[in-house]
DNA sequence: TCAATTATGATTATTTTTGAACAAATAAGC
DNA sequence: GCTTATTTGTTCAAAAATAATCATAATTGA
């Protein structure tokens, strides 16, 4: 038995047992325990292993914890609203910012026939683009693999030497008082495109509205227009504002 | 018994038990050992079995259990040779550069379970990474959707602010002239990885060696190594250069 | 036929693998 | 806290497998 076929064996059995005992492991294979040893170490030294005192587990089965189809898939039909509403401010030849919230990933399947440029830090965007009419630039930097999306400070730099006529971004709340968001890092990519942009649509459903959370990083002021499906009650608040309401 | 005849009964033995033995192997076949492990490298060589030490088992099983997307079935254990080789030379705690080649695109599966922060423009290896214990930075620019890539001046200039200690490149071509390349866009791209990492590692199966196409784009010696299935017949003309042959 | 190439075998040195012994580090029990 | 047992890392040696070298047999092509 050399040691390839062994380490199928250990693999096989950490697969489906978990985890592995080098005494067991030397009995069962009919060699001593340092040998038995040692091959944990090499494995564990290719990463196909956890050691442990007196044995071996699997790798984290990597918990996936985000499934972005499924979140972009509550609330759909008025996500859907807000988009379609907000493809028609988009045209040929248009160049926009998109960033990574769910509401403004379902804008992607209004827009997949439409010859224009979008800028985004969303992977989902731009998966959901990829063969299309779509041109796509790619906001370069970290990954942040639970969101899905680009941030941080390259990613801020970067967007900064673009200039896009329009940007369409999802915040976590918005009322006169400004842009909220659960999240330093996603705040910073909003900025950025609000400073990138000349014309700047936020997508929000009604249950936005009024939401001050966490993290205030933007005058109301500094974006021209919302599209929303809330009423006229929810939306009085912004009557004393420049904001186009759509 | 010639060798074409023995060779058919080794690969015969391989595919029902899996694996052969050389002592047994020389008794069945009434050859010499020297001479069944002479037919065993033959065939390593010619990427038919994998060798082992006292034998030999199938290519396929020691391919990782774990999910992988076979794309291009074609030549499929050459590249994963080469990548399962490239591997061991990434440990926990490296930078490194990957590029969009599909050579390298396999190094990812064998790389899921390192600690380790990847660079790359390459879309695949983006998707192939994401859940993954692998922390990844995205070169931005412009997506080239044909190549699900970023390329351009946006994405060589993002590339320049990274350092990493390794890259991991593929070529289209190469040889003691220099690297070379059937796109200019891909081109840059590589120069710039290479002028960005300490050590410069590229992936090449046995048919690119000596295959100038198209366009040089950077000297041999800008590189430190190569990794290749390829025979000592096909790496004789490296002898001149400082190249390390793995 | 004869030289040249190729395939095979034998010999030796080198490398790899494995196991044993023992000190150091770690976990477990009191 | 302390002691004890287990596990581990290290070093060394033996065994197996391999690579390298050379010699011999078979095959090829003029």
């Amino acid at each position: 038995m050399n040691f390839q076929r062994r380490k199928q064996k250990i693999l096989d059995q950490l697969n489906s047992t978990g985890e592995v005992d080098i005494k067991k492991l030397a009995a069962e294979l009919n060699i001593s325990e340092i040998t038995s040893r040692r091959d944990l170490n090499q494995l564990a030294n290719d990463g196909l292993l956890y050691r442990t005192h007196g044995g071996a587990m699997k790798v984290d089965p990597l918990a996936k914890p985000h499934d972005f189809v499924n979140k972009s898939a509550q609330n759909s039909t008025v996500k859907d609203d807000i988009c379609r509403k907000a493809a028609e401010h988009i045209i040929d030849g248009d160049i926009i910012f998109m960033d990574c919230g769910s509401t403004v990933f379902r804008l992607c399947q209004f827009i997949k026939n439409k010859k224009i440029k979008v800028i985004t830090n969303s992977l989902p965007v731009i998966y959901e683009l990829q063969n299309s009419a779509v041109s796509i630039n790619i906001i370069g930097g970290e990954l942040n693999s639970e969101r899905q999306a680009v941030h941080g400070k390259m990613a801020n730099e970067h967007i900064s030497k673009y200039r896009a006529g329009k940007a369409f971004l999802g915040v976590d709340g918005i009322s006169e008082n400004g842009l909220f968001a659960n999240s330093e890092l996603e705040a910073e990519i909003t900025q950025a495109y609000i400073n990138q942009s000349t014309y700047t649509y936020v997508l929000c459903d009604a249950g936005k509205i009024g939401n001050e959370t966490y993290l205030k990083f933007a005058d109301i002021n500094q974006v021209e227009a919302i599209i929303t499906n809330a009423g006229d009650d929810k939306l009085d608040r912004f009557k004393d504002t420049a904001l186009t309401i759509l």
